[in-house]
DNA sequence: CTCCGAAGTAACTAGTTGGTTACTTCGGAG
DNA sequence: CTCCGAAGTAACCAACTAGTTACTTCGGAG
């Protein structure tokens, strides 16, 4: 069990280091196939430490899937559309949703993971609250904007959009070793992104007409 | 290394109980995380058998792997929808997707296995072809016969266009376990697969709509 | 009934791995 | 400079696991 005392400078950046290096191993070899050895070793320390922070290679995995949690919520509430005409808003959400796991590969990966373990340690989160996305309320007010305006059909439901959205986005992402296999195409390349988040918004807004 | 000489039926029957033992086993623990034994113990027969017929595990994965998509490329043959008009035809692809992989959340598990792999068994795969869906081709002409007919817009990617109707269907069962977690919700129960169903349809329809 | 390959059993090997123990060394605060 | 907690080292343990070996038993064809 981990000390609950408040850490040092120092110790707060080695078990941010080792946080970091379990991030990487994980999206790359899944939790059983992750090696401790190998996240110390990248993180720059040893197994003792690593078992001082954290207890036990299970507890870091559901540390890391929060941390990961965390950091989308991060950046999706800095995204600012309220001020956005409801088709440039909705523009923005799916572009964003698109380009999120596009630069974060290692976060759908461990999304992946943790439904390979029916969100076993996910339900052991003690902060539920914090992996739900602040999208779903954007989303929301995006479409009632819309449809007062008369841009948007008004009959939406937004938890099926929201699945839509994230779908296009993660889909490409989770998949694109297995479809570069069989098409003999890189998806990954930033013509290839910017194709699909094109694609992405049109098929939104043209679900969205009224 | 497994023996080239035809298998009598028997063995046949060994071989196919191991590798519907391995479809549950991978499925369910990733590579990493399943067991021989219990792959043998499931199949009930014994890892000298299993190595006899697949010679290790990583080639039984990349046979299981094979078989899976073998067994969706067979589903995806019997689809007739030639004889049906465009809107329809496009509305059977999208549902026939979604629920294909409803009802082989396993094939979904394998796909997002084989990408924390980087894909590196299945480009180990001589039957790529097979791997190839026929759905592109149907696609192809369901757009093509609907643009004629004016009931489609002609200017659409046909490739973009299939990664997005797998996407709506593949998300939601790859990721059933977090969402279920994080929202509450039975996102697999007969209601909310129609639900999703409809919402992939009017997606899709709507974004071709001339 | 006989025969032979399939199938099964059990022990084994060699290596791996999560986690622990018992230290020593390091580095920053006072 | 001293002190003490952080950090590191190295050996260790116990359990596990893929894969192998050396048989015995089974079952179907002839």
């Amino acid at each position: 069990m981990t000390s609950s005392a408040p850490l040092s400078a120092r110790a707060v950046a080695t078990r941010q280091r080792i946080l970091d290096a379990a991030l990487v191993e994980f999206a790359a070899k899944g939790l059983a196939g992750a090696r401790v050895d190998e996240i110390a070793a990248r993180a720059g320390t040893n197994k003792r430490m690593l078992y001082a922070y954290f207890g036990a290679k299970e507890a870091l995995w559901l540390t890391a899937l929060e941390a990961a949690y965390a950091a989308k919520r991060a950046e999706e509430e800095d995204l600012d559309v309220a001020h956005l005409p409801p088709r440039a808003a909705m523009a923005r959400l799916v572009a964003f949703n698109l380009r999120y796991t596009a630069r974060h590969p290692e976060f759908v990966a461990l999304l992946n993971q943790e439904n390979l373990h029916q969100a076993v340690y996910l339900r052991r989160s003690l902060d539920v609250p914090a992996l739900y996305s602040p999208l779903t309320d954007m989303l929301r007010d995006v479409l009632a904007r819309g449809a007062e305006q008369g841009q948007f059909r008004a009959d939406v439901d937004a938890l099926q959009l929201y699945l839509s959205i994230v779908a296009l986005g993660h889909f490409t992402v989770a998949n694109r070793h297995t479809l570069s296999a069989i098409f003999g195409q890189d998806l990954g390349s930033e013509a290839a992104l910017a194709a699909r988040e094109a694609h992405a918004v049109e098929m939104v807004l043209g679900y969205l007409r009224p």
